[in-house]
RNA sequence: GGGCGCUUAGCUCAGCUGGUUCAGAGCAUCUGCCUUACAAGCAGAGGGUCGGGGGUUCGAAUCCCUCAGCGCCCACCA
């Protein structure tokens, strides 16, 4: 056998095993007779680059994918991106502007080559990226949000959609993006908290000498707007006001007074501003009044030709402007702090403004019914279950869906519309065609004649379908894969897209295919810098991902990821966790470069060695029946938690060294043979954490043929085990750390051979187990107390060490003291219990049986140690 | 304004339906070791009245109430 390094080199081991991956088609799933496990990714953005939140995400992906896959399923994770409309169409509005290319001298192809040139150039950088960190995706089968597949379903849904009724087309009040140009779903606003002002202006009452009522307001542009001012018809301060007029400030427009209980009186001044085209609020009471509406914004957020002044000015500079020239005009009253929260696009960052406009909706109250109860009732489960709360929020009372985007970059919307007005809704131009003839009358209408919806649909339109879209579920709802691969499993992604997009995963799952699309959800949380901070371009606090793998290697940066990520709690990340993995792959490669170093005899096997193989047979069986249950539960981090014990402490700090033959000697056959299984069931263990550094050792430890791998080795289970062997193990352990810590306190080398006297006729350990790693070269039993020696308790056991001349008598009965009081205060509490009236009669008596045991081991330590003063004194 | 969650060792966190695997883990710290797999390591050690207060109970980190601080989600008070 080769020579291997002292320390692990992951760089020249993870692409060497992926490209085997790759070739061998290890990650290929098609339908067969196993039971089917399937992920589908969240796709990322497709010109995006791979940050922490991705890492975190996938590598627990690819850990219940190589899990389901070692348990003999048919682990199928399906990869593929999404187009990202405003995000991917903003970058390319950018790229354009830098060459001095804008936007609207393009046409739409025009535009859209450019966008697909960029798609192209940067798409699909991150999955490549997803490579180096092992993820075990079914590569064939990577989907794209807007491939053709993909894009014929989400249009024939549409049609499916507005067929039913539940598609509208209308004028509302939507989430204008004026960056990006475009309506905005609810969910894509984001709400901050501002310190801003309140203005109190001025509005001359017409009719009435210089009387003036107070109007405050957070936004004085929109006085351009103003169609109304109103008041609560129950505030006594104003009834003087009914159907008088008022004259904007500034403007000098009249509009009406009306009276609505919709104001609060207590706010402000108790004087509304009405603008019904630039606020929710006002809309409400434009329509319900039937006022004028007047637009006094573009679409880029300047002013409006219908403003009447600051023509083409921006919003937030005529703020600034409009207060001074009020101020000059004597027209504000004062101005206060006010502190309210104003939205802003999710996308662009830039300030939304509500904005009157014709937009396509989705009718969603009856939709989310059998979504919101299959997340009640369990048929879909959440981990951690905490988010079915947030989850019945939002399906609850839920608004209409804004699915059009004045985007170019997307699927266009498949309505046509008519010369004479009116529309069709088909997925091809010839239906739109026999449609828009059967509507006009005109059997003469041509293509040519209808025009075609500008807008395209909301990003999350299309990857509401995707796990149905994957296995083509929309265009051939009977096929083979989406029977076989339908529902999917686990779904994992983050809290925060839990409404843009599991919610609605789960809607179409029900409309479309009748059935949930995952069974259960797996919520991570956010990556966070060690400081809490969410991590972030801006901040520059995100850790290149893949400078992090060429440092510590993709299991390194794995495994120190995921000991510290429970589910849905933030992960507080520092490069220092991937350290611990980094420490743990050299600490798993130089335990096998140990066993691989022995030269094996056909000799007996050691006492010592037999029974601990035996143990840890035992020890092996338990933590295996122990990361099973944590896996139903989705405790990652505590399963891989409990493998990294047994393999560092129990494995490599007691097995190994109980087993190790002294330099230069062989080791017995049987024992070795034992070893080596131990060490192949380790390795399975660890391959969906660790999926690089245990193919190699894998392919280290035994022969193997091209084409196999641990991949496909099945999964350990647990066996029958003794329990008492684990305990007999467990006191041997204290044992030997109890002469170890004499050694310590004494200096004494581990070189230097000790006898170990036992106060008794049993200690429940392995002798020979302790003289070898303890090097005691004797124990005695029934032993007596020995002024010349040092002593220490495990259970009610006593143990001294003679250690003649090295002995500190008054420091040795100072410390026997304070055991002493320990106890008896100890003993104390106890007896206290159980001299409980009620304690004894309530409590169980398994619990009363513990105190009494507790009471007499204490009992007996006394003695003990009252004995040993005695003596030394 | 409503809802949810968090507060346990210096740091990051476990601790499930109250009771010897209840005060734990990893990291950090301290002490001694380059012992022949690993100093990215080994062997030892110290460190917390479980955010404050009250209650229920024989018994509370665990259940209830309350206060304080923090975080998240939802909501049209200009």
């Amino acid at each position: 056998m080769e020579e291997l390094a002292t320390k692990y080199n992951p760089s020249e081991v993870e692409d060497k095993w992926y490209d085997y991956w790759m070739t061998h088609k290890l990650f290929r799933s098609v339908p067969d007779a196993r039971e089917p496990y399937t992920i589908v990714i969240p796709p990322p953005n497709v010109t995006g680059v791979l940050h922490m939140g991705h890492m975190l995400n996938n590598t627990i992906q690819d850990i219940l994918t190589r899990r389901a896959r070692m348990e003999g399923k048919n682990a199928l994770w399906v990869p593929g991106t999404d187009h990202a409309s405003i995000a991917t169409e903003a970058k390319v509005v950018a790229k354009l502007a830098s060459e001095g290319i804008k936007k609207s001298d393009l046409t739409r192809e025009e535009f859209l080559k450019h966008a697909w040139a960029w798609t192209e150039k940067h798409g699909g950088i991150i999955l490549q990226q997803l490579r180096k960190l092992g993820a075990s995706c079914d590569w064939s089968r990577t989907a794209f949000t807007m491939d053709e597949l993909r894009s014929k379903s989400v249009i024939k849904v549409f049609v499916d959609l507005f067929n039913k009724g539940l598609i509208y087309r209308g004028v509302r009040m939507v989430n204008w993006d004026p960056a990006a140009q475009t309506a905005l779903s609810d969910e894509e606003v984001i709400y901050q908290d501002e310190h801003s002002k309140l203005f109190y202006l001025r509005y001359k009452v017409v009719g009435e000498d210089n009387k003036y009522i107070i109007v405050a307001t957070t936004r004085p542009e929109t006085i351009l707007g103003d169609t109304a001012v109103c008041v609560n018809p129950n505030d006594e301060r104003y009834s003087w006001l009914k159907g008088k007029r008022v004259i904007v400030p500034l403007v000098g427009r009249e509009v009406p007074i009306i009276m609505d209980e919709y104001v609060e009186m207590e706010f402000g001044t108790g004087c509304l501003k009405v603008t019904p085209a630039h606020d929710v609020n006002d809309y409400m009471l434009g329509e319900k009044y039937n006022l004028p509406s007047i637009d006094i914004f573009n679409d880029n957020g300047t002013i409006s030709e219908a403003g009447g002044m600051y023509i083409g000015k921006d919003r937030f500079d005529v703020r600034k402007e409009i207060i001074d020239d009020l101020k000059k005009a004597d027209l504000v009253e004062k101005i206060e702090d006010y502190d309210n929260k104003v939205g802003y696009s999710e996308r662009t960052k830039v300030v939304i403004e509500p904005k009157l406009s014709m937009q396509w909706f989705l009718k969603m109250d009856k939709l989310t019914v059998p979504a919101l109860n299959a997340v009640m009732d369990d048929d879909i489960r959440f981990f951690p279950p905490k988010f079915k709360n947030t989850y019945r929020h939002w399906m609850t009372d839920t608004k209409d869906w804004c699915i059009s985007r004045q985007l170019w970059w997307g699927h266009n919307i498949p309505a046509w519309y008519l010369p004479e007005g009116g529309y069709v809704v088909a997925e091809t131009e010839e239906e739109a065609l026999s449609l828009a003839r059967e509507k006009s009358g005109n059997s003469d209408l041509q293509l040519s004649d209808l025009r075609r919806d500008e807008d395209c649909l909301d990003t999350w339109f299309s990857s509401w379908l995707w796990p149905i879209t994957l296995f083509n579920g929309i265009l051939d709802p009977d096929n083979e894969e989406l029977r076989y691969y339908y529902p999917t499993s686990d779904l994992v992604t983050g809290p925060d897209i839990i409404f843009f997009w599991v919610a609605r995963m789960i809607i179409a799952g029900y409309e479309f295919i009748d059935e949930k699309p995952f069974k259960n959800v797996y919520f991570t949380g956010i990556v966070r810098d060690k400081i809490g901070r969410k991590m972030s371009k801006q901040l520059g606090n995100s850790p290149d991902p893949l400078d992090l793998i060429a440092t510590y290697g993709a299991d390194g940066v794995r495994m120190g990821m995921m000991m510290s990520a429970p589910a849905g709690n933030d992960i507080m990340f520092d490069d220092k966790l991937c350290e611990n993995g980094r420490n743990f792959c050299n600490k798993i490669w130089n335990a096998f470069r140990l066993v691989k170093g022995w030269d094996v005899a056909e000799c007996d096997q050691p006492e010592s060695s037999r029974v601990a193989t035996e143990w840890f047979e035992a020890k092996l069986s338990a933590t295996i029946a122990e990361v099973n249950d944590l896996f139903t539960k989705f405790r990652l981090s505590e399963a891989l938690t409990a493998i990294y014990k047994l393999f560092w402490d129990e494995f490599s700090s007691w097995y190994l060294e109980m087993i190790k033959p002294a330099y230069g000697q062989p080791i017995d056959k049987v024992t070795f043979e034992s070893t080596l299984g131990y060490f192949d069931s380790l390795l399975r263990l660890l391959h969906p954490f660790m999926p690089f550094i245990t193919e190699e050792l894998w392919q280290h430890l035994a022969q193997r043929r091209d084409g196999e791998s641990v991949m496909y080795a099945s999964m350990p289970q647990p066996g029958d085990f003794n329990e008492n062997i684990l305990a007999l193990m467990e006191t041997t352990k204290e044992v030997i750390t109890g002469v170890r810590g004499v050694r310590a306190a004494k200096n004494i080398p581990m070189k230097d051979m000790l006898t170990l006297n036992v106060i008794a006729a049993n200690a429940g350990m392995s002798d020979s187990l302790v003289r070898k790693l303890a090097n005691v070269e004797a124990v005695n039993y029934n032993a007596t107390k020995d002024a010349a020696a040092v002593s220490f308790m495990v259970g009610t056991t006593e143990f001294n060490i003679p250690l003649s001349g090295k002995i500190d008598t008054t420091a040795e009965i100072e410390r026997l003291r304070k055991e002493e009081a320990y106890l008896e205060g100890f003993l104390a509490s106890v007896m206290k219990k159980l001299s409980n009236e009620r304690f004894v009669s309530n409590a169980p008596a398994a619990v009363v049986e513990s105190e009494k045991k507790k009471q007499a081991d204490a009992e007996s330590k006394l003695a003990n140690i009252r004995a040993s003063i005695a003596a030394l004194s």
